[in-house]
DNA sequence: AATGAATGAGCCTTCATTCAT
DNA sequence: CATGAATGAAGGCTCATTCAT
């Protein structure tokens, strides 16, 4: 990319990163087009290319830029959590939803990108994942498991919760729009049912 | 469609139905092309169009026998079957893993079905899936909410329940193939799992 | 072409000449698609190609067929023929109506090859009317000009003779069907006034 | 159509114009290619679509500008007009041949667009040519029938001149481009002749 | 820096032609 | 002899990318 980019305005920076966001995360890579970027953001197509190169660059930046976003508040939440399972879960999905104030489709670009399978960008997209990814496992590393009822282990919680909390997401979005209030409120209804029948009895 | 197609060798239907549900599954409507078709099937680019006229009638047709071949297997399948919540699901994933050994793209076809969002194919997609979710539904609803722990509600079950399954099915296809064996494992586990935390003691 | 064509029963011949005639006539070289004439005709598509080889053989021989039938019948008919130059043009497009009884697209045939201005058949349209626009001269120069009135050349008269007689044809046809009756009062309408303003009136 | 194609240099604007009506002109609508076009304009064929929207949408532009041009043109040149048939049909094709030094196929787009029988642009091409058949009706209006032979009806003038006309036309594309000269040349010496024989003596 | 006109590769679709049955 | 399934080249159209202004 070219770094005068950072030379813009920041508030045309945030309309292009939000519009190219938005239509990554709505579309995936190869269906999203330049042309839906210049209507969401206002930007003419030559410019996205002054900047980006291709689309490809712009798909690296774009990602790259949400996971660092995101990354960076994290780090800031997580630090003062504590070690419930759900309440780290809990605490980054409330980051992401703050985020989405920001950038409304960052969480559905992380989401995105997990599920991104067009050849040509997959490398770029699982391999931005990363750092995410490995802070999420890092902080969830402090949940001693011996709190769990013997009837669940650690790797199942962690798939059935993984699956509901992206499906969970999915439908915040089923307006167009994140829904914040109700990716909350749904979350933490599911969490608590969870804690109730996950944990052993005497905690 | 042109009816003639059935009069082709039983093989061939299969072939380029395979290819067919193989792409659009694998890529959803508007990304799925012709060319992949052609290689995947082995069968040439004008072939599908004297037989489906276009692209959207492949589609439509495509998952229209997906469903019925799908729905058909569970009317077998569901007859037989007790009323527990957790046998019923794996009953119906039990068959679909079953319809995968024919179509092995099948299962993930119905998948991509409920999550295709292009306007031109939207209210086919739809549509076509109803008599399955139909079917679904009505088999579960055998199943008496009474013996659920207090903790737990239907809806909540529901929800959590088949965002899992829908985890399990895409982890099952990461091999580009359709691995039976393993999903039919990972729900099972999960089932058992899941018996075990939300049923209330007594029972 | 397959000399094998006449070997079929002259009903089928008449069927694919008058299918094969009808297309051309009113689509031209180009737009005449082989699935309009199994249509037409009721004759399957490798048919067609097993007895012409490709369409432009379909077309040589149609073409061929059409002008070498109108010039025998037009052999018959003028040859009991006067000599006045409107009675020379009436009979040969009585001819022409009186050969539509059993190929209704003769006329038209004729028409279209005159008009045909596709690359690769152009020459064999024009070649092939040859012989029938000898015959038609043949048979004018017997008329002597000094007829005329001295404002009329025989340039001028046949020419504008010539595209009315065109231009009526056409009208002729504008049913889909070619109007034998209409064609001919038409013309003879026109000639009629015609004989009464060309003409020197000593005459 | 895309509004901004009127920003392009005129230049480049008359350049496209004459492309695509070249081409339809010449093989009609259905046999009009895109590559053609490009080839005889020696613009990219993105562009086309990019101002167009699509092959009918080019179709309907060139029609509708074409017509438009010579209708005014025509209101310009028929104004001064004195009453005599054949001087009004001259001025027209004057006019029609005038247009063709900057549009040397607008005359024949024109006829074009009367013979026209494809079915998805049949509406379009007639009812974008009312204008101008309406323009001729009116100026002809003037003309008193009292003038002509009584051998001569005015319907059979109209249809003989007419076709005569059309004929001629054609004729004068026969080399490829317009031959202005010979065109009004073959047309004035026709009209001579007929002014001889159709009016009646007295006049 | 910013724009959008211009390009051409790629995809859907049609249709002449081939070939197995 | 007859059929129509099967093929692939060509045409309409889209869209990432380039470039003159």
């Amino acid at each position: 990319m070219n770094d005068k980019f950072f030379d813009l305005k920041k508030e045309k920076q945030d309309k292009m990163i939000n519009g190219a966001m938005q239509v990554f995360a709505l579309k995936g890579y190869k269906l999203a087009s330049t042309d839906d970027m210049v209507k969401v953001a206002g930007v003419s197509k030559g410019l996205w290319f002054h900047y980006f190169v291709n689309k490809a660059g712009l798909y690296t930046f774009v990602s790259d830029y949400c996971v660092k976003y995101l990354t960076m508040e994290l780090s800031v939440n997580l630090s003062l959590n504590g070690a419930d399972y759900f309440d780290i879960l809990y605490t980054i999905e409330e980051t992401k939803a703050s985020v989405a104030k920001i950038y409304p489709y960052a969480p559905m670009m992380i989401q995105s990108m997990e599920d991104e399978n067009d050849e040509e960008i997959l490398e770029v997209a699982k391999s931005r994942i990363e750092p995410y990814t490995e802070k999420v496992n890092e902080a969830l590393a402090e949940f001693s498991n011996e709190r769990l009822s013997k009837n669940v282990t650690r790797e199942m919680l962690d798939m059935t919760v993984g699956y509901t909390i992206k499906g969970l997401r999915q439908k915040a979005y089923e307006s167009g729009e994140f829904d914040s209030e109700k990716y909350l409120s749904d979350l933490r209804e599911y969490f608590d049912m969870m804690k109730k029948i996950v944990y052993s009895k005497g905690v």
